[in-house]
DNA sequence: CGTCCTGTTATCGG
DNA sequence: GCCGATAACAGGAC
């Protein structure tokens, strides 16, 4: 499920270990999310080295010669560094090792997700409907992407990569929720000061989750997030949190908070 | 055993 | 062409 901020602490795991080091190694153990050839991949890769990292949405970019290894995690997807090969998590894909004994996986659980060596970053992310990161976004861009996007439902218009991009299924519950909007308020009805309000609860949702380096720790209790899963009371105001459908995926609201 | 569930993509109908 | 609904993908968890 990593998500914009998920995706966020990789990055923050990957720059100050696997920088700077010469890869002298990879093996793939499953070619199913790679999205090249394997002979093509290592050849790419073999006595490089990785310079910098740069996110954008759900992807990762890792930045190295003038192109970037590509990281688009899916659902199950993560990367681990470690320095005793014995410690190679289970379900890793793809194994890079460094001349100085350091690896990195790329994990996945199940086989959905992609890896592949992309040149310009900007290019890739034009050609793949990857739109402007959602922590990039200032006011007024926010405002038009919504003007274009009023046919829409709340939660529809947030998860949509295309016009913003690193917002899924849980964290579009929870702005929609901070921000108390109910998820299937049409995007045309909503005033402009609620407008204002969305977009103060993507920047403050996905910090905070950023700040608190989401994959080790828990949101503070006022989140829904705590509470989706077990449709316990909202963390507010004490009501039942409610489970709802939208496009044959399900998400959480709470009813008295986020009304219609 | 079947169902759930995640992100993305393709396809269909409105 | 935009939108929502649906299924497909894959497989571990339950």
């Amino acid at each position: 499920m990593p998500e914009l901020p998920e995706v966020e602490s990789f990055r923050k795991e990957i720059d100050p270990s696997a920088l700077n080091k010469e890869i002298s190694t990879i093996t793939v153990h499953d070619d199913y999310i790679l999205k090249m050839p394997t002979k093509e991949f290592k050849e790419a890769l073999i006595g490089k080295k990785f310079t910098r990292t740069e996110r954008r949405g759900k992807y990762l970019f890792i930045h190295f010669d003038s192109k970037n290894l590509m990281l688009h995690f899916a659902m199950s997807g993560t990367v681990k560094y470690y320095n005793n090969p014995k410690n190679e998590p289970e379900y890793s894909k793809i194994q890079i090792e460094f001349k100085n004994g350091d690896y990195l996986s790329i994990v996945s659980v199940r086989k959905l997700g992609r890896v592949q060596i992309v040149n310009e970053i900007s290019e890739y992310a034009k050609e793949n409907e990857i739109g402007p990161d959602a922590l990039k976004l200032t006011l007024d861009e926010f405002k038009m992407i919504m003007e274009n996007k009023k046919r829409s439902y709340a939660k529809t218009a947030l998860m949509d990569q295309s016009a913003i991009s690193g917002i899924g299924n849980e964290y579009s519950d929870e702005i929609l929720f901070q921000a108390k909007i109910y998820p299937k308020t049409k995007i045309s009805t909503l005033k402009s000061a609620t407008i204002e309000t969305l977009y103060e609860s993507i920047l403050e949702v996905l910090n905070t989750a950023i700040e608190l380096n989401i994959k080790n720790t828990k949101f503070p209790n006022e989140y829904l997030m705590l509470h989706r899963d077990k449709e316990e009371n909202c963390p507010k105001c004490g009501s039942g949190i409610k489970r709802y459908e939208i496009s044959s995926r399900h998400g959480f609201y709470c009813p008295k908070c986020q009304s219609e």
